[in-house]
RNA sequence: GUCUCCAUAGCUCAAUUGGAUAGAGCGUCGGCCUCCGAAGCCGAAGGUUGCUGGUUCGAUUCCAGUUGGAGACGCCA
């Protein structure tokens, strides 16, 4: 049940009989921000009174005047230059959150026409360990799915494995060339993982080596310009100080503003060059990689080569691919079994490989794509540069695999929406594809980019897997839970030695506790910024954390299990209307009002895919329940009727919390 | 060079999409456990929402400009 659609409906109604098309007024209807302008304002008299040329109170109070409220709402107040202040009558309160309590959805409607939806989510190369950054697909991917699902939606997760690109060449060139073989005996996983970051490593510095006097030329160059402008500068300068003539003044500043710009260039020239010549040294000081370097010159050309084989069906190319992919999968899985991740379907792009010459010939076929300097292009009507879909050597991009996907997935799943969520960097990307599906015949299928924020390291630049230092997710997941299992021990050590956990519950509570609170780090935030990455951040279980909710919840369940209550037993008292829920104490009421809330919560997520709209709401939940449990003795309540009231209050945010965490992809435990 | 995004408390971030006195966490300071779990609660300090204009009843939010930061820009994904 949501509140304000009810309220909004009311109004509607209100409007309507004045005259006026509610459409563009009714969600002008909110929750107030202060409890002293009561639940909800509507904040539509003010353009409503300028476009009816009337006193915004004026019109408040004639809309007011036929609003139906008196059986749900306090008479409402008009206020300031004509908000209309509403509050929800409390025994109206009381009887949605006691109906909601036995409610085996906690209230939330199915919604009336549910959507067919497609998520492409996670997504991750499989030749190279999740790091940090992947959490932010994963885990939005894996909430979105669940909260739409819940609502009713229609739902296919599909993870789009980049499981055949260029990496595969890299690890099936260093396994013909660097292979240890008694450690990928041992240890395929990681085996394979350094065969990739060697060769990436090798390419690098090839690369690197190639372009290394060029750049440095460009240093030379970049700081010979900045040099002459420093003249520039000097001169302007002494020509303001004998003319000081605004004339002189501007191009004094032009010229300061230019010295900034080549400044600029230059640091920008030297960064390259010294990430360069990092490459190049970080192989000549290492004598044992050095030596794996002689004579691979062309090493970047044999990667491409290896690559194209694989992608044209080479049989000894294809057999070790098969035979890397359930070792690299096993890895990947492994994180998303501690993440508590799923998948409805795992396409990656591999899967796509036999669809692509077809699609490619097709779209020459339509006149829509052709040949441009070797290349195949898909030319769209908005965008200057064309869509690369085949390279000069005929192997095929990832543009060509996803408009390939988008074909098979209108195929096959009929959907009404596809999302992608993906890292805002490749906007562009999704712009162009999004353009290109005008080509295949997709209907009116919505295509949205949910894209998100870079996670940053510690100096504000990007955190990139390369750079050698990333985190990865399995190590930061391992630290989570030994941080969260010291809690969890230290707390066991302090309770009697009868409630003492064993050794198999503390270790499942601090996996529980750990990865929740690093999921909830990554969800709390609104998706779109940066944000930057500290272990602190990611691993903190107090303050506005999944430990606090978790919390919450293990304290409610402990009244439960102290009182010895028959939960099912008291749900069936209130059901069968041998108990009438009242609110009779602020503490109640505000607790009881964001339990209502918890529906409106998860479409304030789906309206724009966000997911920090249900942490903040459960968030305050639990604040508001923090609050309740100092105020509000449950099982100390001498009056029996107030015992349950409150016991069933309890129960019902232990279920929200619950059911809260669960759509966002955490656990609850029952003590912790 | 072209285009996109961002700028909010000491730090990290919110702000239900234009509403009333901009909120949290961390950190700082001060209170609360013979009382259902203190991973908690209550209180204090901390702000010209980068800057300048504009739009209007009303702007952190929309527009223009400006400064600073990040990113993208055909054979990587």
């Amino acid at each position: 049940m949501n509140i304000q659609n009810m309220i909004a409906e009311r109004f509607g109604a209100a409007l309507n009989a004045l005259g006026v098309d509610p459409a563009a007024y009714l969600d002008m209807i909110r929750p107030s921000q202060d409890p002293k302008f009561g639940d909800f304002q509507a904040n539509f008299a003010m353009p409503l009174g300028k476009k009816l040329g009337k006193a915004p109170r004026d019109v408040a109070a004639e809309v007011v005047e036929r609003l139906q409220y008196d059986d749900m709402l306090e008479a409402p107040e008009i206020a300031g230059p004509g908000f209309i202040n509403l509050r929800v009558k409390t025994d109206w309160l009381a009887r949605l959150a006691q109906s909601e309590s036995v409610d085996e959805r906690l209230g939330v409607e199915s919604v009336a026409t549910p959507r067919r939806y497609v998520l492409d989510y996670s997504a991750p190369n499989v030749a190279k360990p999740l790091h940090v950054g992947h959490i932010r697909s994963t885990m939005i991917g894996n909430a979105l799915a669940h909260i739409l699902k819940f609502l009713g939606h229609h739902v296919v997760s599909d993870n789009h494995l980049g499981d055949w690109g260029t990496q595969f060449g890299m690890i099936i060139y260093g396994y013909r060339n660097f292979l240890n073989e008694a450690a990928y005996k041992e240890a395929p996983v990681e085996e394979l993982a350094r065969l990739y970051r060697l060769v990436r490593q090798l390419v690098d510095y090839y690369a690197a080596k190639g372009q290394d006097e060029k750049l440095r030329a460009d240093v030379v160059a970049a700081s010979a310009k900045l040099d002459a402008q420093k003249a520039v500068c000097a001169d302007a300068k002494a020509r303001d100080d004998a003319e000081k003539t605004k004339e002189s003044k501007d191009a004094l500043k032009k010229a300061n503003k230019e010295r900034e710009r080549l400044g600029k260039a230059l640091e920008a020239a030297q960064e390259q060059y010294d990430g360069a010549r990092k490459k190049i040294e970080g192989v000549e000081n290492d004598p044992e990689v050095f030596a794996l370097a002689q004579g691979r010159e062309t090493i970047g050309q044999d990667v491409l080569n290896e690559t194209s084989k694989l992608h044209h069906g080479d049989e000894a190319n294809c057999a070790l691919w098969r035979q890397f992919i359930p070792q690299c999968m096993k890895d990947v899985d492994r994180i998303y079994w501690a993440l508590n991740v799923k998948f409805d379907v795992t396409l990656g792009e591999s899967f796509y490989n036999d669809r692509l010459p077809g699609l490619v010939e097709r779209l020459k076929k339509q006149g829509v794509a052709r040949e441009t300097e070797g290349a195949i292009g898909l030319f769209l009507p908005n965008q200057e540069i064309p869509m690369l879909i085949q390279k000069s050597d005929g192997a095929y991009l990832y543009a060509t695999t996803d408009l390939a996907t988008l074909e098979y997935r209108r195929d096959t799943f009929q959907p009404d929406a596809i999302l992608y969520v993906v890292d805002f960097r490749q906007g562009l990307h999704f712009e162009q594809l999004f353009e290109a599906a005008k080509y295949l015949n997709m209907g009116d299928v919505e295509l949205k980019h949910v894209k998100f924020g870079t996670v940053l390291g510690e100096d504000g630049k990007p955190f990139k897997t390369r750079a050698g230092k990333a985190v990865e997710l399995r190590s930061l997941i391992q630290e989570a839970r030994e941080r969260a299992y010291e809690i969890v021990a230290a707390n066991d050590a302090a309770r009697p030695e009868n409630e003492r956990f064993t050794e198999e519950e503390k270790v499942e509570t601090a996996r529980r506790v750990g990865v929740g609170a690093l999921v909830y780090a990554d969800l709390s935030q609104n998706r779109e910024s940066d944000y930057v990455f500290s272990y602190e951040k990611m691993l903190a279980m107090n303050g506005n954390t999944a430990t606090y909710m978790q919390y919450a919840y293990a304290r409610v369940r402990s009244i439960f299990t102290k009182g010895g209550i028959d939960v099912d037993a008291l749900r069936r008292e209130f059901a069968a209307g041998k108990r009438t829920l009242t609110l009779d104490v602020p503490e109640e009421r505000a607790l009881a009002f964001e339990l209502v809330k918890f529906q409106s919560a998860l479409e304030n997520v789906v309206r724009d895919y966000r997911p920090n709209f249900l942490t903040a709401y459960l968030y305050e939940l639990a604040n508001k329940y923090s609050a309740f449990f100092e105020k509000c003795p449950v099982l100390r309540a001498d009056d029996e009727d107030v015992r349950s009231n409150r016991l069933l209050l309890c129960d019902l945010t232990a279920r929200t919390i619950a059911k809260g965490l669960e759509l966002l992809g955490i656990q609850t435990v029952e003590r912790m």
